[in-house]
DNA sequence: GTTCTAGAAC
DNA sequence: GTTCTAGAAC
């Protein structure tokens, strides 16, 4: 039974339709559709529970076409393929609003009746109240479309589908849209008046689309293969750690496809020791896996005899790592899924630090299995990579290794060098090495828990397609600039010189680019050809000449605060009734990027900072509510926490950029990104610049508006409380929260 | 970061 | 004709 998912116009009808009349291999498909079940009076979801729990009774595969956006309204499906001893799987048509919105509008001669004006209020009503299906609620499978392209793809996969065949169970669907703009208002305003029905919004294109021929289906054998190798394994460390039992049995089974397949870094080429790199294979593992619940590792390597495997095997059982959640695992990277039958969504290559192909091992062999598009994908994230980090790759859905074994990111990661005849040699040097493989393997699995992250959702607060957008994780802060300096302690910023002859003379000079001397921008950023590793412009030099030299503004009433540590500074163009910065007075901290355990007691000392003002501020207004965090890439220098009421009611805030740096995850809770560093000695800046342009959305309810006029009078009046993960993790500060008498 | 403006969208 | 966005310049 397959539960499609989406809003009206979302093409789930056109879906089944494609299925069930281009389904080659003889399986038979019945589409049960609740617009056309109640025969011209409007359809009941008993009604169609019976017709589908009827046509599986005869043998038949079932499309349960309804929208199921909730959970709630997918519950009984999921218990009748449980009873009648089916899989069911959910089949997610994401497609951006706009394009549901304006189909269902044009559309004419609906089954529903759902067409028109009112067609365009319901879609927005409907995609504000989605939850993402997960595997939780019983689903086998999971397959979210986010293009006709993926459409496409989900089609000819069911319909090449034999009677015996089954599907891999799992998670699947890169999201990966580019910007969208939603066009919604005016179908809203259409709505009003009824009747219209000239179309003008993207055609559909599924009808387009045929039923492929070349689908190479996953053999049932094989998954089959993937449990008794992996449980063997699992037995193995089972035996051994006896039954510790600490890890929470719900926890698993929320996200099992949420796998990530990785090779032991440094251990082949780079000649890092065994012993070391076991261990602090293990350590980062078990800290990983602590931090996040419903994650699974594997290690990966080609020979049985890998003494890399024996040893972080023992030492695994030794720790009493959750064998479920991590286990070795032997077999091809590439394919471990049609050779192995181990699923895994992303993988890890064990990269060069140009991060080209060749070479040989994992590195060779990841280039040669994905093909060009991973170059090209790799080309649009990074240019190089330094020892010691990683980058997320979003693999596109054309590469054989995303078709074939179901990849849908591959996150490159270096090591570092033991090998005299490599680059970056370190000479034996085992303090800096280690320290290195264990910062390569924490930012491995941060970037894939991001990757998870913004796939699987944040539960259900979150949008698809913010999901989608920040789903590519490519993290600016390994973004390397210098391809020459790829070591990283070469990588160390070059400090500007701060003389008084390019230092601007006033605030409101510094604050505003035509004021500041040219030479500053050439003296800055550029020393006998070496290029910095971010170029600020002059603009954005503002707040570093603030914060090294804050007496000079000391009679601006711009200044709330000056401290040996930081600076308090309303910001020139608030974004907000209240908008301030703390802005740290560090020399060479320039953003989030820099930021290491050793600024975490400035950090903390920053945030109290903020609190204080936000508590003021809160004093002369209760109705405001506060934010505090850090822009993932700022566009000013020297680190600066923003304190921001979350009213946004300011004519500063102008674009989609201003919008969606405070709404979205570019925006780092200040909370968050200390817990992070606290734990693992840096802030992931997991964000790049398609978040920036994402459609804008309500940060309340979450709906979509067309522009920035529109949004801004929606916000006005929205009273929605804010999105759970907020609320959750305490990143909003308002007078209910805070205690208001000072204790 | 903002401002300016061409041209797209309405 | 007016509104709005996005890209370039600063």
């Amino acid at each position: 039974m397959v539960v499609l998912v989406g809003p009206p116009g979302s093409g789930k009808s056109t879906f089944a339709e494609a299925v069930a009349d281009g389904s080659t291999a003889g399986r038979h498909w019945v589409r049960v559709c609740q617009d056309t079940i109640g025969n011209g009076k409007a359809g009941t979801k008993i009604q169609c529970l019976k017709a589908a729990s009827d046509a599986l009774k005869e043998g038949n595969s079932v499309f349960i076409d309804r929208c199921n956006l909730e959970r709630e309204q997918r519950a009984d499906f999921v218990k009748l393929g449980a009873t009648l001893h089916v899989d069911v799987h959910a089949v997610t048509l994401d497609l951006p609003a706009k394009i549901c919105i304006s189909r269902a509008v044009s559309r004419k001669g609906h089954e529903g009746n759902l067409q028109g004006g009112k067609a365009a209020l319901v879609v927005n009503r409907m995609l504000q109240k989605k939850d993402a299906p997960l595997l939780t609620e019983g689903f086998s499978r999971i397959m979210s479309c986010n293009d006709d392209g993926d459409i496409k793809k989900a089609v000819d996969l069911y319909s090449t589908l034999g009677p015996s065949d089954s599907l891999p169970s799992g998670v699947f669907g890169q999201k990966s849209k580019g910007p969208v703009q939603v066009g919604i208002m005016k179908f809203l305003k259409k709505a009003d008046s009824t009747g219209v029905e000239e179309s003008s919004g993207p055609k559909l294109t599924l009808g387009e689309t045929k039923p492929g021929q070349q689908n190479p289906l996953p053999k049932q054998e094989n998954v089959e293969a993937m449990f008794s190798r992996a449980m063997e394994v699992e037995k193995g460390l089972n035996d051994k750690k006896k039954n510790e039992g600490h890890a929470k049995e719900s926890d698993c089974y929320d996200d099992g496809s949420c796998t990530l397949a990785f090779p032991s870094i440094s251990t082949a080429d780079f000649q890092f020791d065994l012993d070391r790199a076991s261990d602090i294979i293990v350590d980062t593992v078990a800290n990983f896996l602590q931090k996040y619940d419903s994650i699974r590792l594997v290690l990966v390597d080609l020979s049985k005899k890998s003494r890399i495997l024996s040893l972080v095997e023992e030492k695994a059982a030794k720790k009493s790592i959750d064998s479920r959640r991590f286990f070795t695992f032997v077999g091809d990277i590439t394919q471990l899924h049609t050779k192995g039958g181990l699923q895994c969504s992303v993988i890890a290559n064990a990269a060069n630090w140009r991060l080209k192909p060749g070479g040989g091992g994992v590195n060779a062999a990841v280039y040669n299995a994905a093909g060009e598009s991973l170059q090209h994908a790799t080309k649009k994230c990074a240019d190089a990579l330094r020892p010691g980090t990683s980058v997320a790759v979003p693999l596109p859905s054309i590469s054989p290794l995303h078709q074939r074994e179901g990849v849908t990111h591959v996150i490159h990661v270096l090591g570092p060098n033991m090998n005299p005849m490599r680059p970056d040699y370190l000479n034996n040097d085992y303090t800096r090495g280690s320290k290195l493989l264990h910062e390569a393997y924490s930012s491995l699995f941060e970037n894939f828990a991001s990757i998870v992250r913004s796939h699987m959702g944040k539960v259900n607060s979150e949008s698809g397609t913010e999901k989608s957008a920040s789903g590519g994780t490519s993290p600016k802060d390994t973004k390397v600039k210098r391809e020459d300096n790829h070591v990283s302690e070469r990588m160390k910023k070059y400090k500007l010189p701060c003389t008084k002859a390019n230092a601007p003379n006033g605030l409101d000079n510094a604050m505003t680019s035509s004021a500041v001397p040219n030479q500053t921008k050439q003296g800055n950023n550029k020393k006998s050809g070496v290029v910095t590793s971010k170029t600020w412009g002059s603009w954005a030099q503002a707040l570093y000449e603030l914060a090294m030299n804050p007496e000079k503004y000391k009679n601006s009433d711009s200044i709330l605060e000056t401290s040996d540590e930081f600076v308090v500074l309303k910001d020139l163009y608030p974004k907000a009734k209240r908008h301030v910065l703390v802005i740290s007075r560090m020399d060479g901290l320039d953003s989030l990027a820099d930021v290491k355990k050793e600024h975490l007691p400035l950090l903390r000392r920053m945030h109290s900072a903020g609190v204080k003002w936000a508590q003021k501020f809160l004093e002369e207004d209760a109705d405001l509510v506060f934010r505090l965090g850090y822009h993932s890439v700022p566009s000013m220098r020297q680190l600066h926490l923003h304190i921001i009421s979350q009213d946004f009611n300011s004519a500063s805030l102008k674009n989609k950029k201003h919008w969606n740096s405070f709404t979205t995850s570019f925006f780092r809770d200040s909370v968050d990104v200390i817990e992070e560093i606290e734990q693992h000695g840096s802030a992931t800046t997991s964000s790049d610049e398609k978040v920036l342009a994402m459609e804008l959305r309500c940060h309340r309810c979450r709906s979509a508006h067309p522009n920035i006029p529109k949004l801004k009078s929606h916000i006005a009046n929205c009273k929605s409380s804010f999105p759970s993960h907020l609320l959750q993790k305490n990143s909003l500060l308002s007078s209910s929260t805070m205690h208001m008498d000072g204790t």
